[in-house]
DNA sequence: TTACCTGCAAAGGGTTTGCAGAGTC
DNA sequence: GACTCTGCAAACCCTTTGCAGGTAA
């Protein structure tokens, strides 16, 4: 699927979604959803304000958290806690299922797959009688080029 | 060890990492590290501040977050974000390894022990090239009570 | 037209900080 | 006696809320 019609498949889930939900197609919901999936990674509240801003196209920080709170009941994004008290989003949509790894040293975040820890959480739920949702997983720890940069 | 004896070896801990780093030995200190280990489970600033104040013995907030970072330095507590943005600590020393269920229905944390994630962890480390030194893990979903009590 | 949504600004709540006095070493 | 730690209160910052005006349905 090229990159335009993966936008207008968005645009469509979303749009199912809020008439499902009896919510307002409003264009302020659209603006968002494009903007978070216009870029890479990890966003939190003040950096995808900042880039709207940017692109003159603010919107009120009010109508951000009720947008993302749409989003991530309609499992286009997921939320984030890397333990710093701010909140952070990622886009989940087409995506490959990952998890990441935390560099304490250098703070970076880096995405990894492992197809083993699917099995585990499916283990787990057999065991404890418990139906899965979503996961978050975190490792921390030192990653490879800051054990590099460290005198022996 | 019973309970006296690993009271004492905790403060032996903690002690020793105080000389180590410098850092004083004030009653404040000692006090909130046996409340810590006083009590089960979760807690967050504001309970151990408020179980405290209940036993007339009353430190200000700034004392609590400062001790707590040396506790978490200390390795002798580690830190949670449960998505609420509360910041929740938990005892670790002398605990068994384990990871979280969090019921998005009832909003109970439930404990459980599965060595296959040690090994898991292991595997990621080599293939990632990243040093681990801990973790945190979630998964999210919906209990047993929570599960029986919705109607089918 | 009506109910919901947006924007603004203020309130809320957990965490951090600055400063004066107290206490450890 | 010096220097760090504590307590207090204010500051800080992210998030939530209340309300008036705007807009989708």
């Amino acid at each position: 699927m090229n990159q335009e019609n993966s936008r207008e498949n968005l645009k469509y889930i979303f749009t199912q979604y809020l008439d499902k939900k009896g919510h307002r197609k409003t264009p302020e919901r659209f603006a968002i959803l494009d903007e978070i999936f216009s870029f890479q990674g990890h966003f939190n509240i003040k950096s995808l304000y900042l880039s709207m801003k940017d692109k003159n196209y603010t919107v009120s920080r009010a109508t951000l958290y009720n947008t993302i709170d749409l989003l991530l009941e309609s499992n286009l994004i997921i939320k984030h806690q890397f333990r710093n008290n701010i909140t952070c989003y990622e886009k989940i949509f087409e995506c490959a299922r990952h998890d990441h790894l935390i560099c304490t040293s250098c703070g970076a975040v880096i995405e990894f797959n492992e197809p083993e820890i699917q099995k585990t959480e499916e283990k787990i739920a057999r065991m404890m009688n418990f139906t899965m949702t979503h996961r978050s997983i975190y490792f921390y720890g030192i990653c490879e080029n800051c054990l590099i940069s460290v005198c022996p």
